[in-house]
DNA sequence: TGTACATCAGTGAACGCGCGTTCACTGATGTAC
DNA sequence: TGTACATCAGTGAACGCGCGTTCACTGATGTAC
């Protein structure tokens, strides 16, 4: 069944575990609608989570001891949803720049599309909770590592030390971030401003390899310490 | 006759006006101490702001409408704070490589210094609100204007259409900002990983440069459309 | 100059309300025999 | 196979508490004469 029901219903012959996965997933949903209608999550409280999802306020604790808890649950469900848009980014095996421009195009997708989760990823990586923010941030440099193995997959910066590729990825990752609340906000029906802020959105991912090739030459000129080039 | 308090007083023979304007700032302060503490913004509230402050609950509706009001007034002092900063980088007058790392290192102690402002900024620059998200990123979008100005000032990057050069002070304005949670996050008392961090940022700041440099040399071989090169 | 009045920043009490958390419960599902 | 019992996801009522907001107030500061 798709993940984007009108509404999830709870019934059907189910086992009762299968029945609480769907409450659990259910009150995960109902803080993620809460949020989509302009919450914070840190304001959000059990008795309205639990209203929400249709359920007695009490049962809120069969699944979570806090709303903390629910908000680490949420960090780790969007991190699958993040790593599975790697995945299939990944596939792509075009020329450089036009896969650049492709892969943008795709996340930009992705994010209108999973609107409700990077809205809460992209408050929660510097918000309130310190827990909250270090997990977001944790599945950030997950996603940056991924992101340095493909490049090494795809045999491009092969002159650049692991630590520099990492840091670029690190750069390139924080900037699709930070891209994610912009496009949040577009108003609906401007696809001129939307064209504009993705072809903002390619240039500075365009500078950001610019960059690393540059780095890359400059590397082969002036050897870093860190490495001996091989040749 | 009260006597010196450690906490911010309000007394003196100051004008009624005068003593408007302090309980205003002692409730701004206030606020931000709470942030301080790892509370998010939005779950703030009138009464525990005015607590903090050291006022009664009512007196708050003297200055504020109501927390989001008063989280306004936040942005707009914080981004004074900001504008100071970039007057003051705006002075170093090295050559590029070494202005960049000094201008990091400022920003660090600005940072470390600002704590509180800077907590509030990256929170809500993605955060709950929406009337705050858009003037967080108003002023970061004034911030790189004056960025550019500058560097068109030191004639840096004259080859480069100023849409473009916008875009890249855009980009670095990003990188600042994304580096300030993780810096208030440093655990106090390790100048190694404070070191590295510090580096890191550099190295990200140094690729989204070159990448600049690159770009200019590429508009020279391929001139871009929006903009003749005059020669 | 002094006096009489207006202003208004901050007070203190009170209100209704939704919150988090507790408790004993219900009744369908699961399990042992 | 059926029966008797255990489990436990979700219920419903109740609690004490802090919230936002209101109201009438106080008394120092400011102003007009």
């Amino acid at each position: 069944m798709p993940a984007l029901s009108p509404a999830p219903k709870r019934q059907d012959s189910l086992s009762r575990s299968e029945r609480k996965d769907q409450t659990r997933a259910i009150l995960l949903q109902a803080a993620l609608q809460l949020i989509g209608e302009g919450r914070s999550f840190a304001s959000l409280g059990i008795r309205e989570i639990a209203r929400q999802a249709g359920v007695v306020p009490n049962a809120f604790y069969r699944h979570f001891r806090s709303t903390d808890a629910l908000g680490l649950a949420l960090v780790e469900e969007s991190g699958i949803t993040l790593r599975r848009l790697l995945r299939e980014a990944r596939q792509v095996g075009d020329a450089k720049n036009k896969m650049l421009r492709r892969s943008v195009q795709v996340y930009f997708e992705y994010v209108k599309q999973n609107r409700l989760q990077f809205l809460f990823i992209s408050s929660e990586r510097s918000g309130g909770s310190k827990n909250l923010r270090l997990a977001v941030r944790n599945d950030m440099v997950h996603f940056s590592i991924e992101m340095a193995q493909d490049f090494r997959r795809l045999a491009l910066y092969n002159e650049m030390p692991t630590a520099t590729l990492q840091m670029v990825c690190g750069l390139i990752v924080n900037t699709m971030l930070a891209a994610a609340p912009e496009i949040l906000d577009l108003p609906p029906g401007q696809p001129l401003l939307e064209a504009e802020t993705l072809e903002n959105f390619v240039q500075q991912l365009q500078i950001v390899l610019l960059g690393a090739d540059c780095w890359k030459d400059r590397a082969q000129r002036q050897p870093q310490p860190e490495r001996q080039h091989d040749r």
